[in-house]
DNA sequence: CAATCTTTGTGCACGCGTTCACAAAGGCAT
DNA sequence: ATGCCTTTGTGAACGCGTGCACAAAGATTG
């Protein structure tokens, strides 16, 4: 499987630690609101709270970048929008290609998300020739049949999947051999790619799972000192697993 | 702001690292996969690899829900696809409440992934009056203005926001004035929340963006010591910093 | 029942990310 | 100039998450 060098020297790159990299769209986007409003200058303080993060997390993270500030005034709104576009690659357009035109592929690409970045949907790909020519969000949609013509013509480099789950590793391996370095996927399916190609997943499914575990917590807690349905009772003992019947029977599917 | 304290005492609940309980999801579809597929048991290292992740780190996460293994031969599957659920909270039905039926809201409330866990969607909201009455994957859409009547009477404790940016503090405000508790927030934007609620945001352009980053980055090691082309624009007088001096002091008037 | 083999559960070390706290830098008023 | 005030940039401490490596536990076989 290709998990088995995941490992990228990490931030190799010229030290911008991942996590500073997924916040600087953060800044970015509260920093773009403020040009907006031309606004000259910001201090670190007004910034990070307009983005929702520690002030001095937001220092550090710009430290990585160089020195862009100065002291006693702060940052000037538009140099940084400047420095940061250009950190991201976003001073450069990315065509963007769509895999699965169904509900949510449809949806974004009707999206005008996109394009307010460097982002363009280049093309929109779908396996049932019913939809092939047939316009969504104005562009036609092309059957997988070309999917490798469409991606090096377009010059596309980064691919978005939302096929069903199914389909997913079987487009992910068309779209890299045909050129893609760079994956967004949708589906609920783990990807297997080659050293170099980048996967960025977006779950819903477990986003609410996490928020239900947060808030079958917080139920609990009110409820504290308050008898716990079946309290877990370890297996340790040598009575092992399986409190008695605690187990199976109810199931969600 | 309610962000001044956003501190969470973290994983004060019982111990289980935030980092193990995003992961508890993702054993928990490959789990469900290997259940449907009848396989009695699965070891570390097959269930890691199903899931994506270390096997190391998969035996460290269920660690901490306990001692659910049999050495030398693995995990039983069924036994775990129920602790884990019951972990997650996924034994109790979640009423959802989706408000902004627009492309992505529409979306949404036709995906079927929701019900195959405990999730239901209880409700559609949404503030075009024209919408009122319209039923959108079976479901009628309802109007903002009984928003607090909707969440209370169908005991929504999480609600997804799919507006417009604009709009969704607004929302998110009203949401938790109805008893909301957890949030999960597809607009744009960083929503202020009192303590004790949770947001979790999906921001597909963030991703996209940091796409791009490693993107560019792949390509500026193939082609090092390229031009770096346009000129920015320094404002502050004194122009002399830069981090490697590869910023021309451009000092317009 | 003893030997062997497999796989778990975890102690430990390490590295990344976060936060604190403060000296230094710059603006500004006098 | 000089002194004061504001805000940056960062050294250092700390905590969390990750991965290694291995002893212990249990299954299995003879
Ligand atoms: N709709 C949502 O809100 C939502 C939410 C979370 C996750 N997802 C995931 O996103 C994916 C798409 O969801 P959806 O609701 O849009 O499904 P959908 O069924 O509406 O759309 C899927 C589309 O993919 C196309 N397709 C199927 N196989 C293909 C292939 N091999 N190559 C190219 N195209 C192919 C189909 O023709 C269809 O148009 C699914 O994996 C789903 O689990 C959807
Ligand atoms: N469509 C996408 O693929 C996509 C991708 C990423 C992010 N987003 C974000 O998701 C949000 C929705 O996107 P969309 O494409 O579905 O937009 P949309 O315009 O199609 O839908 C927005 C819906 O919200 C409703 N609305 C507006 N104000 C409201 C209010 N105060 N209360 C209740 N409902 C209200 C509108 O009537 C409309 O139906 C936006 O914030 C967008 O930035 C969308």
């Amino acid at each position: 499987m290709a998990t088995g060098r995941t490992h990228r020297p990490a931030t190799r790159s010229r030290g911008i630690p991942e996590a500073t990299v997924a916040r600087l769209p953060l800044y970015l986007r509260a920093l773009t609101a403020l040009s907006e409003r031309s606004v000259p200058t910001v201090s670190s303080e007004e910034l990070a709270t307009a983005a929702g993060v520690n002030s001095a997390k937001l220092r550090k993270d710009f430290s990585y970048l160089g020195s862009y500030g100065t002291r006693g005034v702060g940052y000037d709104v538009e140099y940084l929008v400047y420095q940061i576009s250009r950190e991201l690659g976003l001073t450069q357009d990315w065509p963007v290609a769509i895999v699965g035109i169904g509900n949510l592929g449809a949806a974004l690409a009707n999206y005008g998300g996109f394009a307010s970045r460097g982002f363009r949907v280049a093309a929109l790909i779908d396996a049932d020739p019913a939809m092939a020519g047939t316009p969504v969000a104005g562009i036609p949609v092309q059957h997988t049949d070309d999917l490798d013509r469409i991606i090096s013509e377009n010059g596309v480099s980064i691919g978005v999947i939302t096929t069903p789950p199914g389909a997913a590793q079987q487009v992910c391996d068309r779209l890299v051999a045909a050129g893609v370095t760079s994956i967004l996927n949708f589906a609920p399916t783990v990807l297997s790619v080659p050293e170099g190609v980048d996967v960025r997943k977006v779950d819903l499914s477990i986003e609410l799972q996490i928020l239900a575990f947060h808030e079958q917590r917080k139920a609990g807690e009110d409820a504290t000192a308050e008898d716990e349905g079946a309290p877990p009772m370890r297996a340790t003992p040598t009575g092992r697993k399986g409190p008695d019947g605690d187990m199976p029977a109810v199931m969600p599917a």
